[in-house]
RNA sequence: GGGCGAUUAGCUCAGUUGGUUUAGAGCACCUCGUUUACACCGAGGGGGUCGGGAGUUCGAGUCUCUCAUCGCCCACCA
């Protein structure tokens, strides 16, 4: 068999993935076996992969098939997000480059293009996750804006209705002046920003006295409609009850008191403009001053403001200072720093707008939503999240969501308007049919009623998916198996948008579909991701262009490669530092990674351990020599050990440590020292040798599989022939089995006695191939290194001795060092500096006696031998005596030496 | 202004009921080495008083308090 010295991660992973899907493996139909289900955090679809979509779907991708391998029915439903305002935002420009604007087009119309738009362009997504090894149940692959999910929303909405727990209302809400839509709050990022604090002053009624305000937004002046003060503030008691008038527009409006005004700040008096600011409109209400909206939808001025008409709002700021510092009422201008909310799409700055809005009340639903983390049902990973979760979902901080977005895209509200008359159904029909019934008039036609015209919130659509993926609104035939999904990978920035929510869509809904008896909660457990950051702690995003292309980094290392990367860094809920350099030119994000580098390497070394196993002559007639017999039940003991230790820690959700705990056991154990311990210097094997190496190896790959699945699986067909269909993929995760720990710690001890020989050899540069001897005293403890004939010959093979022995003779020109606690002769063939050597076990002697001084501290003092657990006493007691005869045997040999001066 | 989390080797991080040899890994660094799997390699080595201080304890990287620095989240200060 001849292998290619290199690995070549492009062709091999090919392969797999498309012998994957031909073999159908990664499809799941409910049977007997037990479920074991993750529906896929879905990506937006117009989205690209990006570190973040790499890293939490690698962690999906490892516990679908670690449980696909324990024999669980693994179900990973992949999907979509429509992503209402992030796509129609896109179809609208893709129109406008066209001359196509959306508003002459009508609502179907659109629709049409957009939908067009998705299917031509729309889950790109999905196909390079297919690059990255995701094993997604692909014929399920579901759309949160198809037929079946968006029945589900309609019937939601109509049943929320029912049930009271929708209104519509007139509320100050957040205003995207792009998209021309509301936005929830979680929607609105807000950061600090340079602006400007303008001071102006306002006449008071009838005198010659000013009161001088501060504001931002002097563009608003035209809308005030009161003059704010502290009731207790001595600087304007006089003017209680008095008016003012603003500025250009000359317009007489009360001076009010309220202790919300901030003694502190500015000069102490405060502008009130209702329509224009969420806190002017609490004070507008509370003092019923009147609301004037000089604002359109658009952010520009409109016939209201009197000045500055059809301008932007920012144009309007510029301008209106102007005409104020003309009419003298200007007093200054100052830099100032502030929080500016922005559309998370749209990056629009936010304009607070009286609309008329679908809200849906929250305070039962997030008591829900609390109670069923606190009570265990869901399981956090990392725990401590529940901090955030309970600090948003309390009752004193939640607030109504507003679920009505003035878009297209998206699932259109079900409400019909006749007049004040609203009526809420899943269809038309329907709601013809109540409205005749309700208004007493069996002749209205469809025509009298008007449609809402906006579309849910997208989110108001996911926090279905764990039951509207499987058709669970409609039927429960596939529910009832694969619900709770088991596990829900996602990042902490979406807790509150997704993961909060699709709680409490779970309570309210399971209980109906599946009966109370059934689990309720959407998924057992979260394991929350932390941000993948910059070497400069950044986020990354596509604005900053601080990520490295994900494609371009599976094509460089692989995706196995890629997958080790993102995994070896970091833990759940920790941020990722990804270490991916900057181009000192440009700034930007390098396509270079030296952990998806490492992770490469690894591949790279597996490959070549399969090349030298492979060119191995195996015979059968050859008999199993000591060290391959020793060395076989060591690996093998090995290997039991790291598979409880691995099955352990991925239950945990430590997959760092597992994959770390692999890969120190693949490279170090097995191909530093296994494989050299038995590889033949004829190139001829024992066919029992080959039969349990060829074993080993392939159970290691199984271990390894969930991690990084194409590698492992193209070794394991290297190994040996297999029968049609059966593979890896398939194949049983390896049973533990008891393991010889006596002989795993005499194996550390022949490791350590060969690391003693070779860092002799270093330090007198002797050459590593030179053949030497070494011994140890007869009657020593040492002596079972020895008598072992495996592990003599082993060390024998390893250090490039001549002969390891025990002997009664005198040393003679030798180096002696300890290996456990006993002391081993190593004999050279020049001269033997006796002093230096003094001086390096004397160095030894120090170490030893100090350690020795700190365990019998512990050991002199009656309240840790009283108080400490016998087991940790027992402990100290051997490591005293460990060192004793360490320091026993270094004295001797010490003064041996001296003898020899 | 509240809250959460960090601070361990040059870098990125482990260290999960306080005791497993007076701290570990990977990368980086230094020395040596082309011995027929792998130079995407092998062998060896240096490097940390676990942010500062105090406390609890027989025992603290681990628990408590405090200070410092840095992140992040939330909040209506014009």
């Amino acid at each position: 068999m001849d292998l290619p010295k290199h690995y070549s991660s492009e062709t091999v992973e090919k392969k797999w993935y498309d012998h994957w899907m031909a073999q159908n493996y990664f499809h799941s139909e409910p049977d007997e076996r037990e479920a074991f289900s993750v529906v896929i955090p879905p990506p937006n679809v117009t989205g690209v992969l990006h570190m973040g979509h790499m890293l939490n779907n690698t962690i999906q991708d490892i516990l679908i098939r670690k449980a696909r391998l324990d024999g669980k029915n693994a179900c990973w439903v992949p999907g979509t997000d429509h992503a209402s305002i992030a796509t129609e935002a896109k179809v609208v420009r893709m129109l406008r480059e066209k001359g196509i604007k959306k508003g002459d087009i009508g609502r179907e119309e659109f629709l049409k293009h957009a939908f067009a738009w998705k299917e031509e362009y729309g889950g790109i997504i999905l196909e390079q996750l297919k690059k990255l090894g995701a094993s997604c149940d692909w014929e399920r692959t579901r759309f949160t804006m198809e037929e079946s999910l968006s029945k589900a929303v309609i019937q939601v909405f109509v049943d929320l209705y029912r049930k009271g727990r929708l209104y519509r209302g007139l509320r100050m809400t957040n205003w995207d002046t792009d998209a021309l839509t509301v936005l929830s709050n979680e929607e609105v990022i807000y950061e600090d920003e340079n602006s400007r604090l303008f001071h102006v002053r306002y006449q008071v009624e009838g005198t010659d006295e000013y009161v001088v305000i501060a504001t931002q937004r002097p563009e608003t002046i035209m809308a005030d409609t009161g003059l704010a003060v502290h009731p207790d503030d001595e600087r304007y008691k006089h003017l209680h009850g008095k008016r003012v008038i603003v500025p250009l527009v000359n317009r007489s409006v009360p001076i009010i008191t309220d202790t919300y005004v901030d003694l502190e700040f500015g000069t102490g008096a405060l502008k009130i403009t209702p329509a224009h600011d969420p806190n002017d409109y609490e004070l507008g209400e509370k003092y019923d001053l009147e609301v004037i909206d000089i604002i359109n939808l658009d952010g520009t001025l409109n016939e209201l403001a009197q000045f500055c008409i059809g301008e932007d709002r920012f144009v309007a700021r510029k301008n209106i200072g102007k005409l104020l510092d003309e009419a003298g009422a200007l007093v200054k201008i100052e830099d100032y720093r502030t929080r500016v909310g922005r559309s998370e799409r749209t990056n629009a700055v936010v304009e607070p707008k009286l609309t008329l809005q679908w809200f849906l009340k929250m305070d039962e639903f997030a008591a829900t939503a609390l109670e069923a983390v606190s009570s265990g049902d869901v399981k956090f990973y990392p725990e401590n999240m529940w901090n955030m979760y309970n600090s948003w979902l309390k009752a004193e901080n939640v607030r109504d969501w507003c679920i009505s977005r003035q878009l297209w895209w998206g699932q259109q509200i079900p409400a019909w308007y006749h007049g004040e008359e609203v009526f809420v159904a899943a269809n038309e029909e329907e709601a013809l049919a109540e409205a005749r019934e309700r208004l007493g008039n069996p002749d209205l036609q469809l025509s009298d009623l008007t449609r809402d015209e906006d579309v849910v919130d997208t989110w108001f659509s996911s926090w279905l998916w764990p039951i509207s993926v499987f058709d669970g609104f409609e039927n429960q035939d596939e529910l009832k198996y694969y619900y709770p999904t088991d596990t829900l990978v996602t990042g902490w920035d979406i807790m509150f948008f997704w993961v909060a929510r699709m709680i409490m869509s779970g309570y309210e809904w399971a209980p109906e579909l599946l009966g109370k008896e059934h689990l309720i909660m959407p998924f057992r457990n979260v394991y929350f991701t932390g941000m993948v950051r910059d070497s400069k702690r950044r986020k990354m995003s596509k604005s900053l262009g601080n990520s490295p292309d994900a494609l371009a980094l599976i094509d460089t290392y692989g995706a196995d490669g890629v997958r080790y990367g993102m995994l070896s860094s970091g833990s759940a809920g920790n941020d990722i530092i990804f270490d991916a350099p900057l181009d000192p030119k440009t700034g930007q994000v390098l396509n270079e990674s030296k952990l998806c580098a490492q992770g490469s390497k690894f591949c790279n070394k597996m490959w070549n351990a399969l090349r030298l196993v492979s060119s191995w002559e195996r015979d059968a007639s050859k008999a199993e020599d000591p060290i391959s017999q020793m060395a076989s039940i060591w690996i093998e003991s090995r290997l039991s050990q790291v598979n409880k230790e691995v099955t352990r820690l991925i239950g945990e959700y430590r997959l760092s440590d597992a994959i770390m705990e692999l890969y120190k056991f693949i490279w170090d154990d097995f191909c530093s020292w296994y494989l050299e311990m038995i590889k033949p210097a004829d190139g001829k094997i024992a066919e029992v040798t080959y039969q349990r190496t060829a074993s080993a190896y392939e159970q290691m790959m199984t271990l390894l599989h969930p991690f990084m699945p194409f590698v492992t699986e193209e070794i394991w067909h290297g190994l040996k022939e297999r029968a049609a269909g059966d593979d890896c993929i398939v194949s049983k995760w390896p049973e533990a089995r008891e393991f010889d720990e006596a002989l795993i710690s005499r194996v550390t001890l022949a490791q350590q006695a060969v690391v003693k020989v070779r860092e002799t050899r270093a330090t007198k540069g002797v050459k590593a191939t030179e053949k030497l001897k070494m011994f140890t005293q007869a009657g020593s403890p040492g002596e079972e290194l020895v008598k072992d004939a495996g592990l003599r010959a082993a060390i024998e093979k390893m250090a490039h001795l001549e002969e390891v022995s025990v002997t009664d003779v005198e040393p003679s020109n030798t180096v002696a060092f300890l290996v456990g606690n006993d002391t081993f002769y190593l004999e050279l063939n020049e001269e033997v500096d006796v002093e230096a050597e003094i001086t390096a076990l004397e160095k030894e002697l120090e170490y030893q006696q100090g350690f020795n001084a700190s365990v019998m501290k512990k050991l002199n003092n009656e309240r840790f031998v009283n108080n400490a657990p016998a087991a940790v006493v027992d402990r100290e007691r051997k490591k005293a005596a460990d060192s004793e005869a360490r320091i026993k045997s270094l004295t001797a040999e010490i003064e041996r030496l001296k003898g020899l001066l």
